[in-house]
This record gives structure tokens, sequence and C-alpha cells, in this order.
DNA sequence: CGTCCCCTTGAATGAAGTCAATACGCGTGG
DNA sequence: CCACGCGTATTGACTTCATTCAAGGGGACG
């Protein structure tokens, strides 16, 4: 029963005994839980540790002045928040639980131990750092760029994609914690709008959304639609320490 | 006459004078000239070296299939480039000239053995890095909520706080090497639209704009009308080796 | 049993896109 | 030297995508 982070960087990178056993160490540390809907960070607080999320769904936001709320991302199992945040005074966002939450503080000490113990635990981490830099690229492409339709659909394939990596889909579906309204927040878009959307979705037998299951009907299509391509992902880098990324 | 690299670290960072030296030697080693409109990096490539911007401006986008063309983010003088991306295989994205650019090119080597040999440069390149997924996130948050005006705002007033990190605005005036195709490819607008909100600043007395030079005639009323925070820029964070940012 | 949140749908409105035409500066080649 | 083409900026008219407003239904929970 290894957890989402082990199986996800086990798919990327060839993980020794040795660097298995001490993510294990260093994920038993300082567990946290959470209630679903409770913040873990807050806007202009000073952020203390590298975040693991072992359970549960988390997302990233921001909000205006005036009140309006954008989801800059979203955290599942298996996920890291930023390496080395000590260098920022406070943070500029907030972070709150989705589902109750599981999650683990890593120090800054232990965390450069283990990046100092582990060639291959130090280009893991790296490359999930990259990763996320890439997806926020990708939000960025997919809010300046696709129409309501579009921006759905490559939110569900963005996902699949993600939650496949560390075992979380069953077939070509997944649990969707999340309300129409958030993801109008996380898409740019209105609640009636999303729930459009989703309804035209269902209507090209693309998906089935119930009971906060989505299943994907043809991912293929789904793919085609939202002009998915999943590089940004960087799925299965398969690298270990020393060697370079050619082969 | 220190680059703007350094400028921008020196007000964050106290660099010792071995700092600065590492510094201008490592920004000595590869530089690279490239002519305006030309690629730096192209999508698919493998990525080989961090790369640092000396002079002139870039942009980082991404492609869609049909020809949508979405600008992920401007690279300013003194602006770098991912860090560590060695442990990628293949960039998602590709990064493009927009003014003749000078750059320079670290190799992995050279940038561990900077980073390893002063804790003040690691903790400032960090920095940077951050700094950059905070612009990305905010960008996220400018095209999901802010109507076309307010986007247009916002992109003024950030590029004005970096290029005033490093010296490169003129009292409320600094270069605008864009187009406003492009700036409609960055805001996620039409030409058109672009064209239209730029008059609309212009008729409400914010901004000046003509022949490539951007005048900010009411920075406050412009932040106002943006909902602009400068937090995420996190300017100014002085920090040194071993000290804790709470001070 | 009422309240609240979430989902759903229709109708009216509005922000931004598309299409189209004009203007301007610049370089190039006849 | 001037004509032409090209990229950029500007503006008007029309269309479309998405928002807002409004109302109703269903489930969870006190």
């Amino acid at each position: 029963m290894t957890g989402p982070l082990t199986t996800r960087l086990a798919r990327s990178f060839r993980l020794t005994e040795q660097d298995r056993s001490r993510l294990d160490t260093l994920l038993a540390q300082r567990v946290r839980r959470l209630a679903g809907r409770e913040d873990l960070i807050r806007e202009g607080e000073r952020p203390q540790a590298v975040t693991l999320v072992l359970e549960g769904w988390a997302y990233r936001y921001k909000t205006l002045e005036d009140g309006r709320r954008q989801i800059i991302s979203f955290l599942l199992p298996g996920d890291v928040c930023d390496l080395n945040v000590f260098t920022i005074r406070e943070s500029d966002h907030s972070i709150g639980a989705i589902t109750p939450l599981t999650i683990v503080e890593i120090t800054s000490g232990a965390f450069e131990d283990m990046v100092g113990s582990s060639g291959t635990l130090r280009s893991a981490f790296w490359w999930m750092s990259h990763v996320n830099a890439a997806i926020q690229r990708e939000w960025t492409v997919n809010l300046g760029q696709r129409d309501g339709y579009e921006r759905m659909a490559h939110l569900i394939c963005e996902l699949f994609y993600r939650l496949e990596e560390t075992g979380l889909t069953e077939g070509g579906s997944f649990e969707l914690p999340v309300t129409q309204n958030e993801m109008g927040e996380a898409l740019g878009l209105s609640t009636v709008h999303i729930n459009r959307v989703l309804k035209e979705l269902r209507l090209n037998r693309l998906i089935a959304l119930k009971e906060r299951t989505m299943s994907i009907l043809d991912l293929p299509a789904l793919q085609r639609k939202a002009l998915f391509n999943p590089t940004y992902l960087h799925l299965g880098a398969r690298l270990a320490v020393g060697e370079t990324p050619a082969e």
C-alpha cells in the first residue's frame, strides 16, 4: 500500500529501496488532517513548510478586493506545494481544502536532508515543481484561448491524467468533489454557464456526471474537442540520478 | 554599470563582493545574441541550459493545433527561465525574442557551482523562481476574473513594477516593444478589442501610449481600476543567507 | 418542516469577437 | 523617385458567446 506520491514518482523515476524508505519516513512526520473547506494557508501569512498532499483535494485561490475569486490550481493526492517557499516573506494566495485532507508538512531542514541524500529524489521533486509550473502555464492558455466548452473539456482531461498517474481513476471514471460554482471559479465562467457546458458535453456523449462521479465516455473525442495535448504533464519521465534526460 | 539582474538582486538581497563577482563571471560566459522575433527554444526541444535575459524582451508562448496562440509570460531583462530544467525531457512551450536579445546560457554544472558556493545566491535564484510562479498565477487570475479593460490595466501595472525593479523606467514611462496583436495574445483578447481598451484608458487619462512608449499618467488610479496588488511580485525581499524571512 | 446549498433552465442583457474598410509608416524594387 | 506591398493601428457595424436575472426542484441537515 504505497501512497499516491510514491506511486507517482515510481512511474517516472527509478527509486531505490533506500529512496522509498526515505520517502516513507518523511511522509510519516508531521501529518496533519483538515476538514473540508478549511483553509490551509491564507494570503498574507508566512509559509512555514513544504506541504505534501496525501489524501483529498485542495485548491489554491486568490480573492480580488471586490470579492471575485479565482481558483488557480487544484492540488490532488501526491501533489507538492512550492518547494523552497522559505525565500518568500508572505504568501500571495490562499490554499483551501475541498474535501477532508491529509497532508504532511516538511520543514526546511528535513527537505534539505532528503534532497541532499538522494539525487533521484532531488530530481523527482524538481520534476514535480516543473510540472506544477507547466500546469499553471497551461491554465493560462486554457483561460486565454479556449471557449467555455473547450475549457471544461480540457480541465476534465487534465484531471483524468493527473489522477490516473496516482491510481485514482477507475476505468474512465473519477471522483470530482467540486461544485459547479467552484468549476466556474477555476475556469473563469459563471456557474450557470458551467451548467450549460456540462449539459452539452453530456448531450454529445463525451462524459457522464452524476453525484460527483465524472465518467469519460470517449476520451479521444474529448481530447480532440479540448485541443488537449498531455505533453505538459511530463508523464512517465523515467529518469534516475546521473542519467541525462536523453534516452 | 551593473546589469539588470545584479541591480534586481541587490534590491532584495545583501550581496557580498564575492557574490557580485561570482554573478559577474557567470554572466560573462556563453553570452548569446538573437535577432528580434527569433525563437530561443521551441516546443518539443530538449532544454539545454538555464537561460538568463540580459537585454531585450522575450515571451513564452504556446500554440494550439488550430493556430491560436497564447503568450504565457513576458521575459524582461534580469529574468531567468526555469531553474533545473534538466529534469524535463522536452519543453512544453516555446520562447521567442520580441526585440533583439542578449542572453546568457548557464550549464547545469556552472549553476550548481554557483548556488553551492553562496547561500545568498541560492536564495536569490529560488526567490526569482518563486516570483515567476507567482506571476504565472496572477495571470491566471487576470484572465479568469478581470474584463478586458482591467486586464490591460493590470498588465501595464505589472510591467511597470517589474521594469522599475531593474531601473528600466523613466518616471512613469517605459518602452513597450509589443504590438497590439501580441498584447491580445497575452491577454486573451482580440486585436481590435485591445485597441478599444487602450483608447478608453487614454480617454480616461490613465495612460499615454505612442510609438512604443507607454506613459502612466495616474498610477494610483490605474492600480485601482486594475485591482492591482503588487504583493505577488515579492519586491524588496531583502534577505541574506541564514536569515529567516521573518524580520 | 423550513432553510440552505446545489443543480437546472429560460429570457434578457452585455462584453468581446468577427468582418470590413481606412489610414499610416516603412522598406523594396521597378 | 514613386508605386506597391506589408504590417500595424484605428474605427464602425453586426454577431455571438457568456453573464445576469429570475425561478423552480431536489437533497441534506438542524
